[in-house]
DNA sequence: GTTCCGCATGAATCGATAG
DNA sequence: ACTATCGATTCATGCGGAA
């Protein structure tokens, strides 16, 4: 099954449209990237769910986005409690034993360190420096491509391949309990290696919007379009999805995932309620495609 | 109100020792630091608890544990959850949850970031690189002092966390280590910031511990003791405790936290059920209060 | 005194096979 | 069907001794 219409975007509540099976069939995405609004004690915040009835407000959602997805698809969704009143809120534990019970697989708690975090202090703990990124799957057997996010090898592997000892020849077996076993010649002249489940991105490969092929050292952003944190969901789009698949974001603010996955060649689908957020999303995305499609004259 | 005994040790089951009054009398220890077993899936694995009864094998363990705290006191739990059949357990969330209803805060979740995590390659996850330090409390308003854990100011990339400084027992060891002591003379130099969340240590400081003492013949760490991750509950000691403050862990393994604490002049208890854990726990303090006897004595 | 090199090891996980 | 065991796979870093 096939999304109504790909490379679009709708304004409207995410709750309401995604129940709409003449726009979204049963198994008809690929991956969900988001990252939903954060709950929020206070009254008539911003756009603010309360934290109280953050799991009972989600569940619905999710229950619409476990019927959408292909069976070999994957969700992440991306979030992290706040305090209250001195505490961290328990709604994300609480969401994720209530999503088990929908039928969802929770395989694993990405961890997205944020190293130039909120600046701030409190007598009562430090600076929030990372975010859960969830993993949820219909299925134990999921679309993972694991070479597309490779990471260059470290450093110390230069000199360790210029030495090879007759023992980095053959298996090694380690003498203790664990099982591990190693043959350093696999690893001969390899260039990159797969990373592990802690996100840490880089600011020089920040993308600025309207400057897409260009890093941030390059300050002739400064005239277009806010600085897009494209690092997030271009991960998760490379690791879960291939070209054409269909990607959808629930919450998509001001754009960032539907993006992602235009600069790398996948549909996008995004729903915002918001309007300021919503024409911000059009143009951006707008914005990008004819960077795409000018670039693509070019060839 | 004080404990029994402070510099000891006990050997035995920590759900039934906790419990004793007269040992742990209420409201007497000012920090708790632990990593209990890990759930385990399989049956007579070593120390194993089933995951299943997890949660309910903890609970009368955290209920004496918040008993025995002083009011403005901490308890550090590290653990996280394996993979059980392709996805994550979930006792760890559910102990949270619980643990609140025993009247716990949980103020905060610390990430200790490991960054060299134990190698491996999966089709549906990537290296587990990061673990869980639940931070929980009595009362809202607890003891921090944030001042003891400032990091040098430096490339955001590169900041890592020393857990040592400027005590006898590093100069004490920078003598048989030429890398360390420079590193030291590197440290005390600098500006210091408050750190985030997030922590990463730096691993030159691992101690092997046979190796610390002077002896003629043989300075081969392969004789002596296994090496000592001291930099975790360092950490908390240091910022959630004082120098003779009472610091506890009822899982103490091989005395990773009696000898941090013992380190850094505060009080230490332990229990250890296993025999062999708890002989190598003994025999490490006694080794660093040897240690520490000796360089006071020079002083 | 400094750099280089060999080696050990770190709370691992999955899938296939055997009982 | 369910459980136990075993093989395969995989990086990064510190320490100690040698150069």
């Amino acid at each position: 099954m096939k999304p109504k219409e790909l490379n679009i975007i709708y304004k409207g509540d995410c709750s309401i449209l995604l129940a709409d099976k003449s726009l979204f069939p049963d198994k008809s995405i690929n991956l969900i990237v988001t990252s939903p609004p954060y709950a929020d004690k206070r009254k008539n915040s911003y756009q603010g769910v309360n934290s109280d009835k953050y799991v009972e407000w989600f569940l619905p959602i999710s229950d619409q986005l476990i019927r959408i997805l292909k069976d070999n698809g994957s969700f992440i969704l991306n979030i992290k409690e706040h305090p209250s009143n001195g505490e961290r809120e328990t709604y994300v534990l609480e969401l994720i034993l209530e999503m088990k019970k929908q039928g969802w697989f929770w395989i694993e708690e990405y961890c997205w360190y944020k190293k130039n975090s909120f600046p701030g202090k409190w007598p009562n703990r430090f600076r929030d420096s990372w975010e859960r990124c969830l993993h949820f799957t219909k299925k134990k057997d999921f679309a993972m491509y694991q070479d597309a996010v490779k990471v260059p090898i470290g450093d110390w592997a230069e000199k360790r391949f210029k030495s090879m000892s007759e023992n980095d020849f053959i298996r090694h077996i380690s003498k203790n309990n664990t099982h591990l076993g190693r043959n350093v010649s696999n690893w001969l002249n390899k260039k990159k290696v797969y990373p592990h489940n802690v996100l840490v991105f880089e600011e020089e490969h920040r993308l600025y919007l309207g400057n897409v092929v260009e890093t941030a050292a390059d300050t002739s952003h400064k005239n277009h379009s806010a600085i897009f944190p494209l690092e997030l969901p271009t991960w998760f789009i490379r690791l879960f999805s291939k070209e054409n698949d269909a990607v959808l974001d629930p919450f998509l603010g001001s754009g960032t995932t539907a993006v992602a996955a235009l600069l790398h060649k996948r549909k996008y689908i995004g729903i915002e309620l918001k309007t300021e957020y919503f024409s911000e999303a059009q143009k951006n995305i707008c914005e990008v495609e004819k960077i795409m499609k000018k670039n693509s004259n070019k060839i």
